[in-house]
RNA sequence: GACCCCAUCGUCUAGCCUGGUCAGGACACGAGCUUUUCAAGCUCGCAGCGCGGGUUCAAAUCCCGCUGGGGUCGCCA
């Protein structure tokens, strides 16, 4: 039986290295219909955060990377005693003060990785290993052998940078007479640079990604294709099928520098492609933050601004920014638009469009066109002269989908008014 | 510094195991189409096996070295 774990520390945010490393346990355990478990190793009690805790659980959720058992290393420092203690009877470790610590004996660690294959390490440059520390709580390694064991995990996938803690690690399995696992040593995501992922890179928690206006299916996809792909050229790839196509041996051994540039193209498609019904709700928390919406709000009209602006947007947050103007009427005027199209005066003319515009009877983009038409062909003028001055009278941007559709969503009456 | 890991377009990758397809796809970038603008979309294009030795009729693919990058060296996890 598959058994996997994803160990975060809540002494810190949920962030997407980490959020890899959970994804592609889970995709492993779906994959071989085993379980995943979800372990939160706060033993440093100093460092170790409520805040942390509920973030870490709540982007888990959110990009539906569901667990099947969960433990809290807190609740467990009397078996790492235990077990310490047992060691301390069996002569393989000593006491410094209040701390146990590990003898390490000379040997050649071979370390057996689903990724790398061998690896082999002298443990002539490994320290005795502290057990317990003074305080009485467990060290990492200890509490992760203890658990690992006594979860019975069947493999233990997690990040590069752990790969110089298994020999250490394998050497308290063998002490303590446990089974080892196999392991699988995830390379590291880079940042944009290929320098080490930190926080100089902004957003690096998942929870901003989600205030950023991102998709849980995008990140995950996005995630996913970091060292490992389906195949087929694949690019958009859902968890279902992901899974199925799910193998170890197919990941990556280099490291991945990792890309907003295609985050974002993943995440404008997987917009364009929800049903306009889910992109509304998903839109609304966003909407009614911004005050752009209240309790009472048109569905109807908000679903006719939201397809308007569904093939254009890449990410949540870019709805609000294009479509700002409709909801609002003290929107910002971008200054260069302003300069470039209303440096003239076009009052009047503006005021005529506005007044035959505020004559029609049914205002669509059909009739809105016509008597636009009709009323650049009377001035004489090329159609796009007075486009352009008019959208950003109407907008505020010299950009945007096209006029007339601006106008019916708009409205007959805030387009006449604004141009008057 | 010591130890460990790694190395295909600028980036993510397919191909490597089981040597022999113009090294394929995607993002980004460039051009064109479309168009009232910007996106989107479609078409086309640019661009890569780090270097040096082997092995072989044949090497991105196997071996060695170098270089480069990354990780770890805590009573942090």
């Amino acid at each position: 039986m598959v058994r996997v774990r994803f160990a975060p520390s809540p002494t810190g945010y949920l962030h997407i290295g980490g959020a890899r490393t959970a994804l592609f346990n889970w995709m492993y355990a779906r994959s071989q219909g085993g379980k995943f478990i979800l372990r939160i190793e706060d033993t440093d009690r100093e460092r170790s955060q409520k805040e942390y805790f509920n973030e870490i659980l709540k982007s888990m959720e959110w990009l539906g990377l569901n667990w099947d058992e969960f433990y809290k290393q807190s609740d467990r420092f009397e078996l790492y005693r235990q077990y310490a203690q047992k060691l301390l009877d069996e002569g393989k470790a000593y006491k410094d003060g209040e701390a146990i610590i590990l003898k390490v004996t000379k040997q050649i660690v071979k370390i057996y990785d689903l990724i790398r294959d061998e690896i082999q390490v002298d443990t002539e440059t490994i320290k005795d290993q502290v057990l317990m520390k003074s305080d009485g709580s467990p060290t990492y390694s200890f509490a992760c052998v203890v658990d690992d064991s006594l979860m019975q995990i069947s493999h233990v996938i997690r990040g590069e940078d752990h790969i110089s803690n298994t020999p250490k690690q394998i050497m308290i399995y063998e002490a303590l007479g446990f089974k080892i696992p196999k392991f699988a040593h995830l390379p590291l995501i880079l940042d944009p640079e290929g320098g080490r992922l930190s926080k100089r890179f902004g957003a690096v928690a998942v929870s901003e990604y989600k205030k950023e206006g991102f998709l849980p299916e995008a990140i995950v996809n996005y995630l996913m294709l970091l060292g490992w792909s389906p195949g087929n050229n694949q690019e958009m790839v859902l968890l279902d099928s992901a899974v199925k196509k799910f193998s170890i041996k197919k990941i990556n051994k280099a490291g991945a520098a990792f890309s907003m540039d295609k985050l974002k193209w993943l995440n404008a498609q997987y917009i364009k492609q929800l049903p306009v019904d889910q992109l509304i709700d998903s839109l609304i928390p966003f909407l009614k933050e911004k005050g752009y919406i209240h309790e009472n709000y048109d569905r109807k009209k908000l679903e006719d601004i939201v397809r308007l602006y569904q093939g254009r947007i890449s990410t949540l947050v870019d709805f609000l920014d294009w479509a700002g103007f409709l909801f609002i009427d003290d929107f910002v005027v971008d200054e260069q638009a302003k300069s470039k199209y209303l440096s003239q005066d076009h009052t009047k003319t503006f005021r005529l469009l506005s007044e035959r515009l505020r004559q029609i009877k049914d205002f669509n983009t059909a009739s809105a066109e016509e008597v636009f038409r009709n009323l650049v062909t009377e001035l004489g003028v090329k159609a796009g002269d007075l486009v352009h001055p008019v959208r950003v009278a109407l907008t505020g941007k010299e950009v945007g989908p096209g006029l007339f559709e601006t106008m019916v969503v708009l409205g007959k009456e805030k387009t006449v008014q604004r141009l008057s």
